[in-house]
DNA sequence: CGGGTGATTGAGCCCGCTCAACTCTCGTGG
DNA sequence: CCACGAGAGTTGAGCGGGCTCAATCACCCG
């Protein structure tokens, strides 16, 4: 199976760590384009940063810490749509308002850049429009795969996925700590919390996997794939 | 519930029917770029249009017919992504592989462009790229609704919120004739064909729509928004 | 040491799946 | 005109994966 990130990477190095563990993250949005600098803003744990049908005023770049978008339906039935971690750019989206809800996980520090300026630029420098472009394209092939999982996948292996996909996503090393809780990842696999947590206990039972606290994952890389081949 | 066609409409009048019942589809992919001229090309019922895989050539635009993106996992599972309606643009995808399988679903006319073709001009007319990323935007946003729908909804509410759907691509009249069996259905909803069928007799039993054989649908859209509700 | 949050585990149930029989429609040919 | 067959759709019976509800456990942080 193979899961891209959702993600304009501009920040991480090719198969490094998320950022760069010395020096601080570059303040300008791509890498060509000095005359966007964003402005260093932070949230709090469970913090909203915008809510559905809010004016998409700004696009946001994790900086650390994580983000999910999600939707909610009247009955409170929550659908989360991503998770965005350090150096993803989120908020972008065409349309005057916001689809989707966007919350901070853990505490989270952002850089925050005028939607309407970089769109100006990018009227501009084919460049970049060019990257943002792509970046809703890969948005859209993170959804097609996330939408084969939700429609015909079972628990275990959409858990096996997820861990798969944010095992790439944090550096590949096969050993993380996920940012977000057991609710969260039910409800980014459209399951419930303790459909997760009886899937992650059958991971572990059948080796594919290793867990020290909850959060903390080492994986048998092998083992997981052979859960998720297509 | 809000569900946007995940179409390019430049066919369509706002609010007519799929085609203009009159005259020829026009020819150019857009309205305001007659250098690009499509070929004419027929597909028959469950020809393949384009494989997963496969070289991303050329991009199509529906004149008549109905085609169904989707990926096949490897013991038969299936995901239909969406389904193209008359009007409708498919086949551009960023990358130089298809990702997903394209098959008509009935005898099918569609008009073919050269990818290459288009993306040069994008990069000369800010007019044509706009139009696409905005193409693209509206099927990442289709995309995020299908995400809530095979996550969050239960089977009835799938399968209403499917023959709204349609029924606002199709000319919004309230009467439709379904152009997909209940297979195609139900892979598109993550369901089993017998479910679909289950959800379209209750929907009938409770007076949501009213069926003339299995595919031709008249709705109650009152009652049916109420099942969908969020 | 409590207290609180998050995670795990257990027991039972129900929605949607599986398997199977039946019906309906429609095209073909006698 | 009906007979027939094939494919699509419907309906029924029973099962099971994932959900619900609830109890317990683990881990922080005072």
């Amino acid at each position: 199976m193979r899961l891209d990130t959702n993600t304009l990477n501009t920040a991480r190095p090719a198969g490094g760590a998320a950022l760069p563990p010395s020096g601080l993250p570059e303040i300008a949005l791509f890498a060509g384009c000095p005359e966007l600098i964003g402005s260093p803003f932070s949230y709090a744990r469970e913090e909203e940063v915008y809510g559905e049908g809010e004016e998409t005023e700004y696009v946001y770049k994790i900086v650390s810490g994580a983000v999910r978008t999600c939707r909610i339906l009247a009955d409170g039935r929550r659908q989360i749509h991503g998770f965005h971690l350090p150096g993803d750019l989120f908020g972008f989206e065409p349309g005057q308002t916001h689809r989707l809800t966007a919350e901070a996980i853990a505490d989270t520090r952002v850089l925050m850049f005028k939607r309407r300026q970089l769109e100006r630029i990018a009227t501009r420098n084919v460049e970049v429009a060019c990257q943002l472009w792509t970046m809703t394209a890969r948005n859209l092939q993170h959804a097609e795969e996330h939408m084969l999982l939700l429609g015909r996948r079972t628990a275990l292996e959409r858990v096996a996925a997820f861990i798969i996909e944010m095992d790439a996503r944090l550096g590949g090393t096969g050993s993380i700590e996920l940012p977000m809780s057991r609710r969260d990842i039910a409800d980014y696999l459209g399951l419930t919390l303790e459909t997760v947590s009886r899937s992650v206990s059958q991971l572990q039972q059948d080796r594919a996997l290793a867990l020290s606290g909850a959060r903390r994952v080492v994986l048998n890389r092998p083992a997981m794939s052979r859960i998720v081949e297509d």
